[in-house]
DNA sequence: ATAGCGTACCCCCATTTTGGGGTAACTATA
DNA sequence: TATAGTTACCCCAAAATGGGGGTACGCTAT
């Protein structure tokens, strides 16, 4: 059966090529492509493809607005970016948005059509740089406040919102040491309230 | 100039595989090749390597933990896992213990090389079924709780540790005006305390 | 025009949290 | 055998928070 793709591209050149490109392997059908994204809905709903091309920087709605809109409605559709942009806040406001890959233009020559397998199995689509991107936000990891696996304990029911009560009756130890080894626990953050030691322990992926 | 490349693999019909499929293309140099990792920091400091293939389950000390390792003394060398495990947790582990890739034994034979590549040239590495992984636990968004611009930035606010008074004072408003803002985002939120209201807007990607 | 919402402010009271001071047993380790 | 670190407990007083009431104004949409 033919792959539906609908493409969301305002460079007209760009768009035809896009569609040759796709016309060229005989398992793809390009059911749709617009210069922008102002009718996205009614066109997805129309034309239900199994793949969106996605030009982020478009008149009008940008591709990412374009995505949230889409997976109000629909969280099948595979999407895949497609831009000039590599900067941290596209991508992660694209991925965020529900976008399944991520593709550079300058790369879509060659990247294209394996990406599209790539999602069609199930996958996700990532070049390279976009991936180690990805990584590196990840790994911005805990500076290391060596807490001792009590305090680490108790941090962690602190962050599920547990009051010092209530974390005493879970650990079965008396409301004092709690307050004691919360007490600890902010002295090694360097913080002195809860939700800043929530916000830290959070953030810092301490828990 | 040669890459070089170190191995650590327990299975040693593939250790030998890898090293043949290496060597066969002349721009790799296998400087040295392990059954387990015990040494690592030694061999690190010893061979100095450009890439790192890593399998995760060896024994003695897993993969993991060796990243953990290497990554305390050396943020350079590349890291790429190697392993038979693409679940949740084995993936998230690596990537945040500092590997630069990540690559399932059944497509070793046709991604190594082109994975080694792509991290030699400052990228990452990621299988698409692994890339699916990585989006998805980056897509988990957000319930609308309807917060108004205002709640939204007390909130924030609160999120970074202010107290009551350290917001009211920012935001130039009394404050049992900010504590009535705050009821009423706990009541959106459907907590009661502070700590319950940062890692509910943290986790789920309110702020 | 009126109901609803967001904004902004105020009161009371009880509970919870915080910051400061302690003590003491146990374990590991140098 | 000191010494450090963890675990566990206690007192006090001040500050912050949570839950319950309110009032009032302006805007918007019905």
């Amino acid at each position: 059966m033919l792959t539906k793709i609908t493409i969301y591209e305002d460079n007209e050149t760009l768009r035809k090529g896009l569609e040759e490109l796709l016309t060229l392997s005989d398992e793809f059908v390009v059911t749709g492509s617009y210069g922008n994204c102002m009718q996205v809905l009614e066109q997805l709903k129309e034309e239900n493809p199994d793949i969106i091309l996605m030009d982020i920087d478009m008149p009008g709605m940008t591709g990412i607005e374009a995505v949230k809109k889409i997976r109000q409605v629909n969280t099948g559709v595979a999407i895949i970016m497609l831009t000039v942009f590599d900067d941290n806040k596209n991508v992660f406001d694209a991925i965020c948005a529900g976008a399944s890959g991520y593709l550079l233009k300058k790369n879509v020559s060659e990247k294209l059509i394996s990406s599209v397998k790539d999602v069609l199995s199930g996958g996700a689509s990532m070049s390279p740089a976009i991936a180690k991107m990805v990584i590196s936000s990840m790994q911005r990891h805990a500076a290391d406040y060596r807490l001792s696996a009590r305090e680490h304990e108790i941090l962690t029911l602190l962050c599920k919102g547990n009051s010092y009560k209530m974390i005493a009756s879970e650990l079965n130890l008396s409301f004092e040491t709690i307050r004691s080894y919360i007490k600890k626990i902010y002295e090694k953050l360097q913080v002195s309230s809860a939700t800043e030691a929530v916000s830290k322990a959070i953030n810092e992926r301490l828990i």
